[in-house]
DNA sequence: TTGAATTATGTAACTGTTTTCATAATTTCT
DNA sequence: AGAAATTATGAAAACAGTTACATAATTCAA
């Protein structure tokens, strides 16, 4: 069933059924309902590769990310797929692994598969050494990059994320002003997101005039679902005479393994320590106590991505960042 | 830059050319040595579309979810996606949500997309009415569907999955043996599995000569993440009069709500309530006191699902139906 | 050394669209 | 009514590959 059978069974060619399925201007009213009439009575749909040839597109966007398993990822990725589907675009996704090499023969596997769009979840994808970014600017020559919490400038390179380091700022001054005064800072990645967070958190310190504190900013080297391997960890700080009275995350599942930690530790939470976590998840509440966090908006956020994207993609003007802000939504572990 | 630029630089036809590319036969080795290195010289890759045009595949292979960010589906879909990949094929993922429309038309969606197969990842989508499951009959027409988690007898289906029914009777049996008699079953999908667990359940009731009581299965209306939902679910069955000694949970997440419940029930786990969960994901240790859960193998499933893909796209004879078993992991629940 | 068999290569048809350009049909204006 | 402008339609040329078939080159055997 191709377009010349349609076009043969209207009685026109096959550039008329063309413009009645691209919804294309001038055609004439009974011709369109004839053609229209046929294509339903057949069940025809246009060849997807054909199309893709000649319009050099299959309206699909890659999405990548390092893990979609990772409890945060998996949400940003669903919120995504979603809005991409709605929007007519289907999603190819690709897990990328944390190493800068996976990602980049990722990316260019995308390539190759002639996405419109490329959609890098996730702070992970920002190295450090700005030239490391290079496969990132690109990408950006071909087709119009966004990133999901990170900030990158370049052109075509469109970036949604949440101001981590003034909600990160905003939840150690919150601990600050209730009297926490030795307040760790727990990070599991290098990410540009980690690292923000971890200058907000420095200018709290600083702001409320105290001294910085090298032992109280803390690197988890272990796997991120390695709860127990992060309570061992915080259980080592104290045997180092790491002294703290708040444990501030950057991730929940930090936080799930500060939990651990403070049973083990008979630390009492929240009267003799304070924990909070980042982004809100589920695991905020299925948790015992149930975590204080910082809740980044990621629905809102994945979102505005998408509706930015499909923006690009249409060639309409976009804001080429656009920044949300956290808050902390308090439960019962401060 | 097309296979005609890399021929004429070559000095060979177009058709020597596609040849080398599809690692085709009868190339002689200077020809074939001359055409690699301008491709590398010229960083050739061909064109997606036309290939596909040519050969109707572009080796893509969708995936189908009701709900990627469940965690459970979640690492499902991760592990899917890198097999995938390695395999050479790249993932197409669209998230259905749980009606049977929704699904339908994802489905067709996926085959307007020409995958080379499609693979149905979670119990439901099998309905429990017959008739309903044609959208998967008529899928399978065209091309191999591949289910992961659910048993469905028809050509050109490929089923992996966990025996669900003999993992909760198990569990069912391991509890009553442990003096549990008042077992609550608890689930909050009316998919296959549930079902097949439902059964189970009441399988090893029966074996061990006890009545069952249909106050004992209950079934939660609400959303997956609404664990405050769950725990108020529980306390109601108690202002009922409905008296239970052990919660068997279709679920991870359900057993995270019973947790709950037993805290503001002031009940002592697990001394005078057992929980148990199912599919031992992160949520089993992230909770507190740390979940007994049914390890189903989903990596090793995964894994088998996504050879056994590659092998029937690869026209080798494959198993229609493999089985894994579960096995109860002991925490502190029990 | 020739003929047959095998191997290597090229030509051209084919995949199913979109789109440009030319032309036919219709509408609008004077 | 006739010219000009607009609208509708079709023919044919892209798009970039794969592959069947024909043919040229080589190898092999007698």
């Amino acid at each position: 069933m191709t377009i010349y059978d349609i076009s043969e069974k209207a009685g026109v060619s096959i550039a008329t059924v063309s413009r009645v399925l691209n919804g294309s201007s001038n055609v004439s009213p009974k011709t369109k309902q004839k053609v229209l009439d046929v294509i339903n009575e057949c069940g025809y749909s246009p060849n997807v590769f054909a199309r893709g040839l000649g319009l050099d597109s299959m309206n699909s966007v890659g999405i990548l990310c390092a893990d979609s398993s990772d409890i945060y990822l998996a949400k940003a990725v669903y919120y995504i797929e979603q809005g991409l589907r709605a929007g007519g675009y289907n999603a190819i996704l690709a897990c990328t692994g944390y190493s800068l090499e996976t990602r980049k023969s990722s990316l260019e596997m995308m390539m190759k598969q002639r996405v419109d769009c490329v959609i890098l979840v996730g702070s992970s994808f920002i190295e450090s050494n700005d030239a490391d970014n290079d496969y990132i600017r690109q990408a950006a020559e071909k087709v119009p990059v966004m990133l999901l919490n990170a900030d990158f400038n370049c052109p075509n390179v469109y970036c949604v994320l949440c101001d981590d380091f003034k909600s990160t700022m905003d939840a150690t001054i919150w601990l600050l002003e209730h009297k926490r005064k030795r307040i760790l800072y727990l990070y599991n990645s290098h990410s540009y997101s980690a690292i923000r967070k971890l200058s907000g958190y420095r200018s709290a310190i600083l702001m409320k005039e105290m001294e910085l504190n090298k032992n109280y900013e803390q690197f988890f080297e272990g796997k991120r679902d390695d709860i127990d391997g992060m309570r061992d960890f915080l259980l080592s700080l104290g045997k180092k005479k790491i002294d703290f009275d708040a444990i501030l995350c950057a991730d929940d599942s930090l936080a799930s393994g500060a939990l651990k930690y403070a049973k083990v530790a008979k630390r009492n939470i929240p009267k003799d320590l304070a924990v909070i976590g980042y982004n809100n998840s589920i695991l905020t509440i299925t948790c015992e106590p149930e975590l204080t966090s910082v809740d980044n908006h990621l629905e809102d956020q994945c979102n505005q991505l998408v509706k930015s994207c499909i923006q690009v993609l249409s060639g309409v003007e976009t804001p080429q960042k656009i920044i949300f802000s956290g808050e902390l939504v308090e439960r019962y572990t401060t």
